[in-house]
DNA sequence: TGGAAAGAGGACCGCATTCGTCCTATTTCG
DNA sequence: CGAAATAGGACGAATGCGGTCCTCTTTCCA
């Protein structure tokens, strides 16, 4: 499948949307129930959601009454490698890659160890190439976008 | 996490074996019970993974007694993309790529309608550019396989 | 000619990961 | 002091995947 989560494709959807207003670098904040009703997606996710990305230091938030979610940076500052860390964590597609030895019953005989590596660079690479900016900026057409 | 199936891991595994022995053009072909053992892969697995494989065309199969498979393509010829859409299908991040417009709840806000082929494709390049040759020819350590 | 070996194809069940939700504590503004 | 909003964690349900097994077909060898 090599699909990513479904937090990740909605933090991409969220932090479009707090692109929109509240873009600006200390001005507006959006909280977490205006950003499930304008991006419709429930409460509890876009919160979850939000969570992650302030812990990953991609969105700004300021507690109490009034408070409220803020872009640290803006979209074209911020890779897709950056978001994906952030919600799904390090970007590895097999298990054993790190060196982590364990847990492959093919040890002994596994004539690929470590050899996920490359692989793995080239799809981390590709993915930090492309900006948020460039997912959520260009106005695309509703129709007939079939894959190349 | 952005991970492919184990099944496609095993497929590499699998394949790269079927290159050490009978990797000629007509030559010997290896049965799915040999494969197993020489992978420590379990029997059933291996089988369905073949079975996949020789759907795709990766692989040429033998049927009856004597039978067995043997690679299609020497690895140089095999992209990486196609072991990881014989095994798991079209490669697409999210669920709403092709044009599948029902399912995603946030269809009328959502901003992102066809954002994501350029990362679909982005990714699709990056292990098209990877043989299999690659991840199995280099070094190949027959013993002690110990971390590198 | 018949038996054995091996692949083809499909169905099934169990497990794991993930999705989505909720609850409580803390912070801050009015 | 109360209300609003985030922080953080825990929990239950469900989707999907991994792995196994069964049966049928094909082919070689005795």
């Amino acid at each position: 499948m090599l699909r990513l989560s479904r937090l990740t494709d909605y933090a991409v959807v969220v932090m479009a949307r707090l692109a929109q207003d509240g873009a600006g670098p200390e001005g507006q904040v959006q909280t977490a129930p205006g950003l499930a009703a304008a991006t419709g997606i429930a409460e509890p996710t876009v919160a979850k959601v939000l969570k992650a990305l302030g812990q990953a230091g991609l969105v700004d938030s300021l507690r109490g009454a009034r408070g409220g979610y803020r872009l640290a940076r803006p979209l074209e500052a911020i890779s897709l490698t950056e978001v994906i860390v952030a919600i799904d964590g390090p970007i590895a597609l097999t298990a054993c890659v790190d060196g982590g030895a364990g847990g492959c019953e093919a040890e002994g005989f596994c004539a690929m160890r470590g050899r996920w590596d490359p692989v793995n660079a080239a799809i981390r690479r590709a993915l930090s190439d492309i900006t948020l900016a460039e997912l959520a900026g260009p106005v695309r057409r509703p129709t007939s976008l079939a894959a190349e």
